[in-house]
DNA sequence: AGCCTTCCTGACCATTCGGTCAAGAAATTT
DNA sequence: AAATTTCTTGACCGAATGGTCAGGAAGGCT
């Protein structure tokens, strides 16, 4: 049993479907995370019946695995982008302003994907330790080059990664404690968060080496 | 039936049982989210039978509404205790020490509460709300007044919050692919943290306003 | 020791959940 | 239009889960 292997699920009707389902899905594991999320929430925000779904897929763990293992690679494109330039600051900026533009447009991706670091990372640990640490170590390294040849300010490469995942990503996973703070004042969020992860991260990385 | 109202449990067996319970269901609790975790869990991890449990808390619900409450007040203290000084950089700077140091600290109740979050925040809603926005906005318009003076540079104060909560609460929350990222570098990681974090605000607040 | 309160648990219950299956309804092909 | 394949679902199953309860064990007090 269990059609649609692959995303192209041959006929028509495979493709469509195979779709709702993974984007139904995606609403529901994002919001409940994956042990608090059932077939049948994901089958009624679909309207499909649950044994429809098992149709479609193994189960469960098959559904949340593909969404895991679509979203990595849209997931680490605008690292992958950032490369080698004249004026690494700006280049490192641009990576900060695409990492926050995922946060606004793909919300449910970062917090599916939060759901399961929260919790261990037991399905995507060797993505972990694999894939994403090698593209990691790599981008650390050019940024350490442009350290060691005076473009950007000293700073740990490794912990500037991580402080532009976590403040980017803080928009979308926290996004109802940013709404509840903010109060009023939330329309116009993403563009204040652009302006103010800008300003932060060309200070760091302009200041006279002397910190 | 179901003892233990506050956390005064009036006798010794009580005291201990209660704090036993707590404990082993901050541990699954922070590790499964609400839904993944379950009373048995709890029960096995603090060595009890599951209607043992039961007799100490009127259910799964309780417990988990209890740390949660209990989370807050530790939770805003820090941010709390930032008040006005000469050394405005300083004392924020400060402020981000500390939230790092309960990250490395207190990484359950981070990971409790960004489970919270994550699924929309059903259980505290209000206090984010309420006393959380509050407390936030008295600090913004603390940290404004600062920029009014020039002791710091121009910033967001509401933004400038978020960096400091997201980029600290990272290293408790995603602990596992910091981990995995930094592989074998990874003992001194919060002392680093603590480095670039420093840096970073550091550069950001003294930076000459024309940014 | 004897009495009372507190504490503990095996057995049990109702519900939920992931998943199966046989059989019928739609598509698609010939 | 008949044959064949694909699609859909109501009914069902076993396991897990939150929670209950009666009765017994342990602790504390006089």
């Amino acid at each position: 049993m269990a059609r649609a292997a692959g995303t192209k699920g041959k006929t028509r009707i495979q493709q469509e479907k195979t779709n709702l389902i993974l984007d139904a899905a995606l609403n529901i594991f994002s919001t409940y995370g994956f042990r608090g999320s059932t077939i049948d929430q994901i089958a009624i925000e679909a309207g499909l019946s649950k044994p429809n779904i098992l149709y479609y897929f193994d189960g469960k763990e098959t559904i949340h695995s593909l969404l895991l293992s679509r979203l990595l690679d849209k997931w680490l494109e605008p690292l992958k982008r950032m490369q080698d330039s004249n004026d690494p600051v700006t280049e490192i900026c641009t990576y900060v302003t695409r990492k926050l533009e995922m946060a606004r447009d793909y919300p449910r991706e970062s917090r599916l994907f939060a759901n399961e670091i929260l919790q261990g990372a037991p399905r995507i640990i060797d993505e972990l330790s694999g894939p994403l640490r090698d593209l990691t170590q790599h981008k650390a390294d050019l940024i350490q080059t442009w350290v060691a040849e005076g473009k950007i300010a000293p700073v740990d490469p490794h912990h500037l990664i991580f402080s532009i995942w976590s403040t980017t990503q803080h928009y979308a996973d926290f996004d109802v404690q940013v709404k509840a703070v903010l109060d009023t004042k939330t329309h116009d969020r993403f563009e204040k968060a652009a302006q103010h992860l800008n300003k932060m991260f060309r200070a760091l990385l302009t200041t006279a080496p002397n910190s």
